[in-house]
DNA sequence: CCTATCATGTAATCCGTTACATGATTAT
DNA sequence: ATAATCATGTAACGGATTACATGATAGG
């Protein structure tokens, strides 16, 4: 069984059903949505070709409706929930990076006037709070909801995303005031270091 | 022009040739590891494929030695330095995801036992304090180099790398004491909700 | 009944990665 | 010379994204 084509979306696929039970593509997408698409989303169609790739390596059934829309169901089998378990267990290094095209674009930003920097700070500072507001509404949504399973631990990782969140804008609003701080002190050319 | 078939990885490129002058795509390397390597990187071979398709838009222009190893050295043209400028100029919302595979592991690691959580999350520490270590180094490199350009901003990124990877530590070590809590509590077996 | 929308799939493409393979310098 | 390392490329593959295209259901 070649585990080792299995890119993190595929643990996403097989996580979900293996927690909610079987599902159409449709469905896996509105629980993405609803949870780990938060912070590892990916475009719908992958929702449909990758399950079929799970099936044949044997992690996953599929079954057809058999009236009208005669749509795929999904469920893990045993080698499925297998996989997902030894993934989960082996806690070798992942490597993380801030991979954060902003971040990126403020590397380079020397060569612009401060004033665009400052706007890049500021419409990065706006980004991140509008997630950070999202953020808090599923919290709250969170908080309400019982408890399922042993531990949830999806509250947890939505704590790191908030506090991502917080860093962020904290980060971006101090950018912003030393872009302008820069631009008043010596307001530049558009041109320098062309 | 087609220039929305850059990808932020061609804007590396872009950027790195733009403020150091022509290379190779050995000195690339050389550069994106000494830079946004650490907060943006990818494989070697990309350096070589890259700038093929950058020449052929026309933002690169090549040259060849013509001595012994011929090898390629790549300049922007204005057209690229247009092209670069755009890009950094264009405020336009960038999404930024949290995409980190420890964390998605985090979520689904309610099926596992609390002791594997709390390996998990001890693993993602040391990982996290590895990371920072080497940002500090950076830093201090930093420190003692002279200023650049019209205002060094690749010090800014790094600050915000070290504050992420001080959160990352953080939480992964709260983590793991909420796990070592739970299991204390609750020393489940290892077949919990299989 | 018909239209809007919900739902489902497929095909083409592309970027990034891994693996393969070789050429040039330097040092001993 | 020759080994070791530095440097340079190419080819194949695969996951992810975009674009395309159609089927089913509900509501007016």
């Amino acid at each position: 069984m070649n585990t080792s084509s299995l890119s993190p979306s595929s643990y996403v696929i097989l996580g979900l059903l293996a927690t909610c039970g079987p599902a159409t593509p449709y469905e896996l997408k509105k629980l993405v949505d609803g949870s780990v698409g938060y912070f590892w989303s990916f475009p719908r169609a992958q929702l449909y070709v990758e399950p079929e790739r799970l099936v044949s390596l044997g992690l996953l059934t599929e079954q057809r409706e058999e009236g009208g829309r005669r749509r795929r169901v999904y469920s893990v089998t045993d080698a499925g929930r297998a996989a997902l378990m030894a993934w989960l267990a082996d806690e070798a290094t992942i490597a993380v990076e801030l991979r954060d095209a902003g971040l990126l674009k403020l590397h380079f930003a020397g060569m612009m006037g401060a004033e665009r920097v400052a706007r890049l700070a500021r419409a990065q500072t706006d980004l991140h709070r509008q997630r950070l507001e999202e953020y808090e509404r599923i919290a709250a949504s969170f908080a309400s909801a019982g408890e399922g399973a042993p531990r949830d631990l999806s509250m947890d990782t939505l704590r790191m995303g908030l506090a991502y969140e917080r860093l962020s804008i904290a980060f971006w609003e101090e950018e912003a005031l030393r872009a302008e701080e820069a631009g008043a002190a010596r307001p530049q050319s558009t041109t320098e270091r062309a």
